[in-house]
DNA sequence: ATGTTCGATGAAAACTTGTTCACTGTCAAG
DNA sequence: CTTGACAGTGAACAAGTTTTCATCGAACAT
């Protein structure tokens, strides 16, 4: 790739930065104008060198028609990146935190260690009005991976009473496990959603800790 | 928002199409060609309605010079990113607790308990140390099909200094969008992971809000 | 010295494009 | 039946826009 003069340069970003502001490209008369030439032709021998160059693809006879090819490397502009935070059409929740809390009470887990985080996550409003709160697990195992919940998420559980296919943090041996809640007349399973393991496992005495109803994975 | 009619919305998607494809708009005459209408005017009356209708912004006596205004609903050309108040389907932040690990398959007791480290939190340990102004959003759009960030999930968005192939909360005209972010060299691109959609999205100056670390969806 | 390239001027030509005007046909509401 | 809104034809105009032509000066290598 050819090197760019600085003019060069300066025009290829200004027309970019145009198109990006205004979804339409400039006019040659435009560059012109913001760059103070007398003359067109200044600018359009600009842009002859920049097609030349194979930065630009310029439609013959159409106005304010390009093609932008993209650079790979060896170009020396920088693309300016400012940090400007949450926007005020967009922002939703602020204080997303860790207290750095103890878990206590319930969930009982003979599992976790002493010290753990709590933050802050979306709840449904069903659960914001009822006082319980809810909680957040982090998942291991691979036992709910079809239905798409795997090792490392975290499953945010709110209280209430399952219904049918509703996917529940229960008490099995002391553990908590996550399965899926099947009702069969007045008989109650717990299903593993994993074609690996056993179907259904029968549970005479079920602890149901509380619902799943969003799950969280890191990108 | 008035309805449009039926040709209206052919031409609508026709010229959003043609951008898409192109990089840059249609004139007057290659709608006039695409719809086989005999006369210049009859696109003209189009898109006069068009504009009336409020879903496009001509730009007076410039050549192939629009903007979209981003509909609402049945959009698919963005992906809409956007805070719908509270209401009843609102999503509100309340306190959680993380309370540990669970189960999602048969209890494994290979692993040690008090494993919870910073890696395995929703949060990352740089934005706790800083009390991050994280925020959630709500996705509308289906812009991130192919990276699993789907229309109703929920992003949480931390700040920080974005690298290459990470999910970016941007601005592009004055819409928060979700994309990831590319470098090239020492270019950046926006792209969207949606084989539909342009693959590259040049863009010399960026606003980026922050990095989509985690998504949420309900089960 | 001489030729060449580059960046620029100034003007004009040639083409593209948006816009306007006058007129026609359709269709539903009043 | 009339009216008005909507969609379209056909032609022409005016403005926008690209492109060409002729010319200039400075930098630079031959």
């Amino acid at each position: 790739m050819e090197e760019l003069t600085k003019k060069q340069r300066a025009i290829l970003d200004y027309m970019k930065a145009h198109v990006s502001e205004h979804s339409y490209w400039p006019s040659i008369r435009d560059i012109q104008a913001k760059f103070r030439f007398a003359s067109t032709n200044a600018v359009f021998g600009h842009l002859q060198a920049l097609e030349r160059k194979g930065v630009l693809q310029r439609i013959p006879g159409a106005a304010r028609a390009y093609k932008i090819v993209p650079e790979v490397l060896g170009d020396t502009s920088e693309t300016v990146i400012r940090y400007e935070g949450p926007g005020d059409d967009a922002i939703a929740f602020e204080n997303v935190k860790f207290a750095g809390s103890i878990a206590a009470g319930f969930p009982d887990y003979t599992e976790s260690s002493g010290v753990l985080d709590s933050m802050q996550v979306p709840l449904s409003p069903s659960s914001r009005r009822r006082a319980p709160e809810a909680f957040a697990l982090r998942v291991r195992g691979d036992s709910m991976i079809d239905a798409d919940i795997n090792d490392g998420d975290t499953v945010i559980v709110e209280p209430g009473t399952p219904k049918h296919g509703d996917i529940v943090a229960a008490l099995i041996d002391g553990e908590t496990t996550l399965k899926r809640l099947i009702k069969q007349g007045s008989k109650v399973y717990l299903k593993a959603e994993n074609q690996n393991y056993p179907d259904l496992i029968p549970t005479s005495s079920l602890t149901i800790q509380g619902i799943a109803k969003s799950v969280m994975k890191r990108i």
